[in-house]
DNA sequence: TTAATTTGTTAGTCATAGCTAACTTTTTTA
DNA sequence: TAAAAAAGTTAGCTATGACTAACAAATTAA
């Protein structure tokens, strides 16, 4: 093994770049990431991440040629996922023993996976007794820094008289989760689809003896298991 | 009431300058705070405290006339106990939760006090039961900013045939409380002295069945409560 | 296949927060 | 009370990480 002990000497900022490089490549692994795409993700403009790019790339966190597209050394992907893993298990402290809600523990738990001690981390995972999966349904690394990658299917790909269960929910809107919330969805409701509209591709469907048309944008951020 | 609705629009920086002239102010409550004071408490060069403190001043947390000594606003004051009330709950989570000892606690809370969410704090309080004092035995300020401050004495205070109560230590030094706790003294330990040697000021005490000689300088890092 | 558009890069600026070196004011003490 | 020491201030530098404006390369479309 190459264990150069990665001392994490990194910035908060290095470490959003390399947070936000990870999950632009899992999002669309399909597609690779590029400088104004990142600086689209981040909200900063392209200046700026050409900029920590360079940086990056002297620290041996990122990989790219001049003018080509971005991707992660395996000490890139590390801090990523470690970086993740705070994330996710803060949001899991939150919602479990701080009583926050789905929609208020992103940017809180955004400040909280920066601190720096792996020992917080770790006693953080234990006290909570190693959960697997944060309030949204995403998994959560373990201390090595290995999950399960769950392939995820959307609301949306599903068809008529389908069953599924709501496996996990899109974090990325705090408007997302609250309408999610507030129409009565959780983790774990059965779902039927009752009705694919071809006009908008709207769909309605029914859970819990509630009945509810949801646009497809709305489908598209609601990953679920098929059950039938 | 003057309620400007504080909005915590400062930086890390900013924060640990308020906090660090509080706690300076009340450490010496006889003497003013000095710039060159302030640059040695922080380790940072005075240049640097000088241009910190005039853009404290402009922000009105801070006041003090040209070669003059510091002194912080009501608001400066609010923002200081805010930065104390978080770094003590953390301390008290990490302590009872997490597993830490005291000598670990001081470098990760140091981070956390610097969270900025009002919901966190208040929850961690809650989830806590409103513990009123921090693992070293300092007084942890309510959600008002309210706290007692305890009058302390220190136990190179006493004569021989003291007998006193531990209620705090000084957390000022990892060496020094790795030291308290491997000696065995805990919160609460009845102390009695046994003899204070004129030569070197250092006293002779027994806890627990534990006959110990300590120097001046430790006996000035640890707070007591008088017994006879 | 050339022109237009998108994407990536560079140069130069700004704010924050540190620094050293030089200087001024205040305080101490000889 | 004058000289020395300590304390406070200022000027000018550095690094980080934003920014805009201008430009170059690559991709897409006519």
């Amino acid at each position: 093994m190459t264990n150069k002990l990665n001392l994490n000497n990194l910035t908060k900022s290095e470490e959003d770049y390399l947070k936000a490089i990870f999950q632009l490549l899992i999002e669309d692994a399909s597609v690779k990431v590029g400088n104004n795409q990142l600086a689209d993700y981040l909200k900063v403009s392209p200046a700026s991440t050409n900029n920590m790019i360079k940086k990056l790339k002297a620290k041996g966190y990122v990989v790219s040629e001049k003018y080509g597209k971005l991707d992660l050394t395996e000490g890139g992907k590390s801090v990523a996922v470690r970086l993740i893993r705070k994330h996710r298990l803060w949001e899991t402290f939150l919602c479990n023993y701080l009583n926050f809600t789905w929609d208020e523990v992103h940017d809180v738990a955004e400040q909280l996976e920066h601190i720096k001690s792996r020992k917080l981390i770790d006693e953080l995972d234990r006290f909570m007794d190693f959960p697997k999966k944060d309030p949204h349904g995403e998994m959560i690394p373990n201390a090595n820094g290995e999950y399960s990658i769950v392939p995820k299917i959307t609301l949306s790909s599903l068809s008529e008289g389908d069953v599924c269960q709501l496996v996990a929910v899109n974090d990325g809107s705090v408007h997302f989760l609250k309408y999610v919330s507030e129409i009565g969805l959780a983790l774990s409701s059965e779902i039927k689809i009752l009705e694919v509209r071809e006009f908008d591709k709207s769909i309605r469907i029914k859970f819990d003896n509630t009945i509810e048309t949801v646009t497809r944008k709305f489908a598209d951020n609601v990953f679920v298991n098929k059950v039938v």
